[in-house]
Order: structure tokens, then C-alpha cells, then sequence
DNA sequence: TTAATAGTGTCTGTAAGACAATATTGC
DNA sequence: GCAATATTGTCTTACAGACACTATTAA
């Protein structure tokens, strides 16, 4: 925020005002990492809290807002990277929602303002941050309860998760299903993105909206979503796999 | 946030817990009020700022969360309140967006957690609260800079609102155009939704997407969405209008 | 040749937009 | 009757979903 004319009160006003007159609260950026294990079903990350409140209880990955030297976008890309030792830029990190109960932490009143990151496995290298003891991908399910997370030596029921971690993660479901049919989205679960197959975005999609999709049907809306409107060319090329007919390869090429 | 099995050794955790071992952030709630004029406009409530910063320069209402009182939602309607007289129940409010830059605000980092708010003008008694010395409709207009904000004795830029409060009106702008077309957003600017002709709800559409719709259409897309969901009843009754053809009536009875 | 997957074609129903035509009312 | 608005109908195009059919490859 550049000011042109701050007036010599304004500026007076400003040097001796007391943030510490009321209470504040604190600010975490907590973040939804979803990727595709490798039978393509959508996972989660989260990380076994290393400290309290909810020491041992798995948890979104997140952390608190550095005053003054970060935006709450930049907290989260922060927290993102120490977790997944990930290159952050280029990366599908958008603002999720803000959760402000004043009691969803114990330790004192904390607003989480969620994020969802949509990352391909192969660019995630998981490593438990300061905070975290713990940091593995879990594969989302559902029974009569609600969700379960579930890994091949760890299940958990959402109940199990830290603070209202779970709700968050509904969230961020609801919203990137709402999302996934007119927001390209998808691609950025791509291994690849600049050289991949139709099968390849089709099961991201099913995955994401957890049904099966129709192959003609699923190609007729790329073609007239993507391809017409040139977010994705085609490479004139094929991609040969063993006892199958070769695919025709494509590339998103962005906005 | 109910736990049941807090160990005592977390119990002593938080209870020796220090927020203050870390430099917090300031939290506000910020409304973007909606409403339709008497010319069927879209109008935007703003409040003249009576202390600093941004002493006597038009701002969306807003306030401080109060920490561990209330929840942010709860902050946006008590301030929506203060600042409107409404009857906070009942009202449309959603949260918008989080804007969290650090230089945002020139006092302290300051988060903002956005909401917009869709009230009739019927509902809205304006007064300036406490932090306001003027509260005001403006009418939403646009040239080539971009926003401006007009009514019988003001005229004002996007850029001579405070904060980044121009920002925060587009992205609620953008949020409420997007959502119209899915969303039943549009009956709560209705005087009264419980009585309403189809062109009193096209006029709401026509002020939101700054276009005309053709009426044959309009109607033919409203019995799909609405009459045929049971989400609006035809009342059979007309309301007569003089010099015209009576019309028909219609109820919104929600979800 | 056959299993497996890639890719095309067709049919149906629904919805959006353009626009013509008809209906009702007060004056 | 006429002006003004309300309401219905028709035509075109687009798209989603169901599903039958053809094509290519490796073993």
C-alpha cells in the first residue's frame, strides 16, 4: 500500500499507535495438500504434531504468520516448502477459507486461513517440518462416519484429526469438486503437464469427483474446453506403452 | 472445539501457554453491502472514517475482532450490525476472501477477512457508527480507471477509497457475478421474497451483471432453476400495476 | 488372433439465446 | 384502439450422457 499524502497528523498518528492496546489474536496458514498416490487416488498430507496442543494427533500441515515481515499467502507457501521441500513457485497454492472460532484452538484464539495445494507426487519430497515428528500421504475414504485417511500402516477416522483439521479438509473436497468442472485445475495433478495423455487428466478427475467418467465423453469436453480454446495443444506425437495402442500426447500451455 | 481426553500433561501445556511469546496480528472484519437502489442499481454501503488512518476517507464498515469473544463471522455481523441496525439474522452474509499483505494497513498487519453481505434497501437503516462519521450508498459505476462510486452529492475514485478497499469491492463484485448464475443469490435483495414479480428478479440480475436479459428467456431459465426445484412457489395471484398487463407472483420459500 | 486400450460416431434430452407472436390492462 | 407490459411459442445451436462401433498395438 503506497500512500501519496499522509498528512503530518496521520504520520504522528501512526508512530505512536499501540497494536498492543487490544488483545490480537493469532494467525496460522494451514494448507490442504492433495496429490495422486500411484493408483491414482486422491491423498492428503499430514504431519504427526511434534508439540501440544494435540501432540501426536495428525494435522493439516500450517504455521503461524510471521508480523509485519509476510503475507498470509507467503505464510503459507513458507509452511508449504518446509514440509515438501518443494519449488514454490509455479505452484497451485489458492486460498481456501478463514476459520475463526474463538475456540478451535486451546491455546488461545487462532484464525487458520486455509489454503488447497494441488501438487503431482513426483515433486513432492515429504520431510517432517520443526514441528512435526511425522509426515506421510494418505489416501481419503469414506464410510458412515465420514472420512478416513488411510495409508498402508496407519488408518485414521477424521475425529482423530487436530483442532477442526477435518472440517477443513471437507472444505477444501467441497470446493475443489465445485471447481473441478470449469477451472483447469486438474493439470496441475499432471506428472507432467507439458507432455501427457487424456487417461492420464481423466483419472485426476475421477479421482477428484470419486465417480467414472465416460472415455468419449470425457475426450469430447477436452477437446472443446481445452483444446479449442488453446490452454492445451496437441503434440502430434504418441506415447507407446506395452499391449496397447499408442495415445496421442498433449500439452497445457497455460493462459 | 470439544476434547474429550485432554492428558494432563497438555492440560499444563496451554495452561502455562504464552500468546504473547510471538508478535500477533490484528484481525478485522470487512463487509461489502449489496444492495439495489430505487433506480434497481447496485449500490455499495461506505462508511466516512472518523479517526486515523485514512481519517475522512470512505472505507467498507468493518472492526476489530474481539479475541476470544467471538468468532470472525460473528465480528462481521456484530459490525454489520453497528453499523446497519439490521436484524442480523436472517441476512444474507458469506465470507469472501482474506487479505493479509503486511503493509496493508499503515498502524500494524492488519488481516482482513472479507464478507459480503446482499440486503434489500427496505432492510437497511444506515447510521454511522462509532468509527464513522458518514455512512453512504454509493452507486457502482465504471469508466476507463476503473471503479467509481456516485450518489447525489459524491463522487468518488476506486483509488481515494482507504486501505485496499477497492480490491476487496472487485473481488466481492467478480464473487457475486460468478455465483448468480448457480447460485439463489439474487432473491436476497428482493423487498420481499416471499412476494416478488419475475422482473423484480430480473432487474437483480440485470444490476449484478451490468447487462439486459431477454424477459422470454429469463422466464423460461427461472421456472427451471426455482419453480421446478420447489425452491419457489407460484402464488397464483397478480399484483396489478396501472397502465399495465397484472403479473404474477411469486414466493421464495428456500431450501 | 486376441486382449487391451485408444478413439469415433450417433442418438437423446436439456438448456441458452434470438426473436416472433399473442394476451391483458388502463387510458 | 393504443401504449405498455406480460406471457407464450418457435427455432437454432451447444453440450452432456449413454452407448455402439472401429482402430491399433503387442503378445
Amino acid at each position: 500500500m503506497k500512500r501519496k499524502n499522509m498528512s503530518h497528523e496521520e504520520q504522528e498518528f501512526i508512530k505512536n499507535y499501540k497494536a498492543d492496546a487490544y488483545e490480537r489474536p493469532s494467525v496460522t496458514a494451514d494448507i490442504v495438500v492433495f496429490t495422486l498416490d500411484d493408483d491414482d487416488d486422491l491423498n492428503i498430507l499430514l504431519i504427526m504434531r511434534k508439540g501440544f496442543p494435540y501432540k501426536d494427533h495428525w494435522a493439516i500441515p500450517g504455521g503461524f504468520l510471521e508480523v509485519g515481515k509476510e503475507s498470509i499467502d507467503d505464510t503459507a507457501r513458507r509452511e508449504l516448502y518446509e514440509e515438501t521441500g518443494l519449488d514454490i513457485d509455479n505452484i497451485y497454492l489458492k486460498q481456501l477459507y478463514t476459520f475463526g472460532k474463538p475456540d478451535r484452538d486451546p491455546r488461545t484464539h487462532v484464525i487458520s486461513v486455509a489454503y488447497t495445494a494441488l501438487i503431482p507426487k513426483s515433486q513432492l519430497t515429504i520431510s517432517a517440518g520443526d514441528d512435526a515428528s511425522d509426515a506421510r500421504l494418505f489416501k481419503i475414504k469414506y464410510d458412515v462416519n465420514g472420512m478416513l485417511f488411510v495409508n498402508d500402516t496407519i488408518s485414521l477416522t477424521e475425529s482423530q484429526l487436530a483442532f477442526d483439521h477435518n472440517e477443513i479438509i471437507r472444505t477444501a473436497i467441497t470446493r475443489i469438486r465445485g471447481r473441478i468442472d470449469y477451472e483447469p485445475d486438474a493439470f496441475n495433478l499432471l506428472k507432467d503437464k507439458s507432455e501427457f495423455t487424456i487417461y492420464e487428466l481423466k483419472r485426476i478427475y475421477e479421482s477428484i469427483k470419486n465417480t467414472t467418467l465416460d472415455t468419449a465423453n470425457f475426450r469430447k469436453s477436452f477437446i472443446r474446453s481445452y483444446v479449442n480454446s488453446g490452454l492445451v495443444v496437441d503434440l502430434n506425437r504418441k506415447r507407446a506403452e506395452t499391449g496397447k495402442k499408442a495415445t496421442e500426447l498433449y500439452s497445457y500451455v497455460g493462459a
